[in-house]
DNA sequence: CCGTTTCCGTAACGGTTGTTACCGTAGCAG
DNA sequence: CTGCTACGGTAACAACCGTTACGGAAACGG
């Protein structure tokens, strides 16, 4: 049985093209070939990987969720309370890495992908509620009193407005610069933060 | 000089048609072939009104930029204080029209395309700034003490909010219901409001 | 060292895209 | 009514898309 492949490597190597081709040219200019000579390879390889195109652009959406599941688990579990980790979790998702422009304008491709694809869709939604549950947990967190309603108001009010920052600050990064992001934030964060230091 | 044509109304046409396909089909749908026989015509009408695809898409650009506009003037004239223009300008933006979802789809689809077309994201600029300098102007009216770091800042945000809010509807209307997204505005904008009647 | 088997680069396929050339035709000038 | 001209429908073009078939090469078992 001579001649085997680590598949893993190659679907992750491949899914990596595609997310760069993505960031740089735009959801029209993802094509397999583009993606093979990235990757460094022929469509070939591509189409050995993964079945079909649909594939690859799954994959490398899974991959999206999962790079950003993992930052924003380090972001949480590097804060002390929940408090931090609310300010860490949604400032990690709005400027902080220093490459991160480009996941932005993945993101954007992904979802303009997913109004026309169902399952790109189906995708997109269970991504944006599991973030909607993790910031929901910490608010709740940090303010324990609250009814539920308002709970869900300010949960998804806060993820709108980090994904608002993030869209914008994509198509117009001179308007929305990162320090007016983090101040966005803050602001923001501040009903919250004021209403647990007022507690304690 | 015989058989003249209604240049301007051919021009109307193709954008509206232009604006249906990519709202119905998303971005890659959006071909010529589809616009002509969503016009009602064919492919060579539409490259005699346009010498291009990219200038019907820029034209159809132009269109939504126009929409926008005119609706955001309506709202603004049918306010009684610069408080209630806030709130009808950025309300009208988040979900009052009733076939308003389509509008946030071919949004989010100009947003992708402009990623990668220089000529698509300096209009997405235009507009969005603006967007910015008209809420800028009525949340200056309604807080006149307010610094200017502090009203940018406080502008930016309601704006980031509300493309946030169409952004995540578009994309999971039913975590996002219209109502939800008029609470999270009305709750953006007690801030200001609360300020205001303080002050009067 | 060799045979076998899996892998993957090559190249072609049908289909669709934006764009172009062409010509029948519709409508006004005279 | 007739002739001329701009209009726009038809169809073909090259380029590119995703996908497929095939053959050479590479690596393990014996």
């Amino acid at each position: 049985m001579p001649k085997q492949r680590d598949v893993q490597a190659q679907r992750d190597l491949l899914s990596n093209a595609t997310w760069q081709v993505l960031a740089e040219t735009g959801l029209p200019g993802l094509t397999l070939r583009a993606v093979a000579e990235r990757a460094g390879c022929t469509t070939g390889l591509v189409m050995h990987a993964f079945p079909t195109k649909k594939a690859l652009l799954l994959h490398a959406r899974d991959l999206l969720y999962e790079r950003t599941a993992v930052r924003a688990d380090a972001a949480e579990a590097a804060s002390a309370d929940a408090a931090g980790a609310l300010a860490a979790v949604l400032g990690q998702a709005v400027d902080l890495p220093h490459g991160h422009h480009d996941e932005s304008r993945v993101w954007v491709g992904f979802l303009a992908a997913a109004l026309a694809d169902d399952d790109l869709a189906e995708r997109h939604r269970a991504a944006n509620r599991s973030f909607l549950a993790r910031v929901h947990r910490l608010v709740a967190a940090c303010c324990p009193m609250w009814t539920d309603e308002r709970l869900e108001r300010t949960t998804k009010s806060l993820v709108a407005l980090v994904e608002g920052l993030n869209v914008l600050a994509a198509a117009d990064p001179e308007t929305y610069p990162a320090d007016l992001q983090r101040e966005a934030l803050r602001a923001a964060l501040s009903v919250i933060t004021e209403w647990g230091s007022a507690v304690r």
